[in-house]
DNA sequence: ACCTCGACCTGCAAGC
DNA sequence: TGCTTGCAGGTCGAGG
């Protein structure tokens, strides 16, 4: 998309967690693409008319990439998904579509100056993987906390982009318990933690590696604690089995014997 | 201001 | 086979 015109663009529903902006399509067509960026979990895209295409895949929104032209079995047009939402048109011959079963994806379209003011970005808290995210960046944001530690990952605006696997894998490599109070992470007398320390730690190294692994294509990837539910535990002499409980709804994997 | 809960949707697997 | 139930990688508004 980078670079590339905006040629057209077909929405195949009116709307997706959301209705679709006000002539949404129209302020999109013609329209150049200066960059592809990423917040969180918000994908951020710059156009040369000052708006900025905003979306978010939600749990099961996906995008699909086809060069228009390329051989296709049968006649020369592309297949349609009946969770095919938008298709975009590029000048450059890709035909880029948006596919999301469950709906819980958003695409909104936001000027510049309004953008600053977007609720969920403003409040985002810091990128894991840029050098401002430590352990003291970590306890600063869980002071005060009340919730449980697993519940403070979740949040975005403690840490931003860690979601419902990688909250429990990162407790696990931090041999953290998901029910700690996330207040018990926080700094004292100016110092963080061991505790915030190694969740710091924890948390780049486990997003890390389900980048890496991402990026191999590696679908063989193997959780340590994620969906383990009666599994042993993999830390090294542990012989703790893995237990599934549900925290702000949502279910927690971890191990109670090397997790404290 | 902070927190928890249910709602939003569809698909799939397990159990009966 | 066909039904029901529960669960799924995420927010977000209502209400306590």
């Amino acid at each position: 998309m980078r670079g590339a015109r905006i040629d057209r663009v077909e929405l195949r529903r009116a709307d997706l967690r959301r209705p679709f902006p006000a002539g949404f399509a129209n302020r999109l067509q013609g329209r150049r693409v200066r960059a592809v960026d990423r917040r969180g979990k918000y994908l951020l895209v710059p156009l040369d008319s000052g708006d900025t295409l905003l979306m978010h895949l939600g749990m099961s929104g996906s995008f699909r990439v086809d060069r228009r032209g390329s051989r296709r079995a049968g006649s020369g047009a592309l297949t349609i998904d009946r969770h095919d939402h938008v298709v975009f048109t590029l000048s450059n011959g890709a035909v880029v579509t948006f596919n999301d079963p469950r709906r819980f994806g958003l695409m909104d379209l936001i000027g510049d100056a309004l953008l600053v003011e977007h609720r969920p970005l403003e409040q985002m808290g810091p990128e894991p993987l840029a050098a401002g995210f430590d352990a003291a960046a970590l306890a600063a944001a869980c002071a005060g906390k009340r919730v449980s530690l697993k519940v403070a990952l979740l949040d975005q605006r403690v840490v931003a982009g860690v979601g419902n696997i990688y909250a429990s894998e990162a407790l696990h490599a931090a041999q953290l318990s998901p029910l700690r109070r996330a207040a018990t992470i926080a700094t004292v007398a100016g110092r963080p933690r061991a505790s915030a320390v190694r969740l710091a730690a924890a948390i780049k190294i486990v997003l890390r590696a389900a980048i890496d692994r991402k990026a191999r294509r590696d679908h063989d990837a193997r959780f340590r604690v994620y969906e383990r539910e009666g599994d042993p535990c993999r830390r090294r002499g542990c012989r703790g089995v893995i237990r599934r409980i549900v925290q702000a709804g949502r279910s927690t994997f971890y191990c109670p014997i090397c997790q404290r």
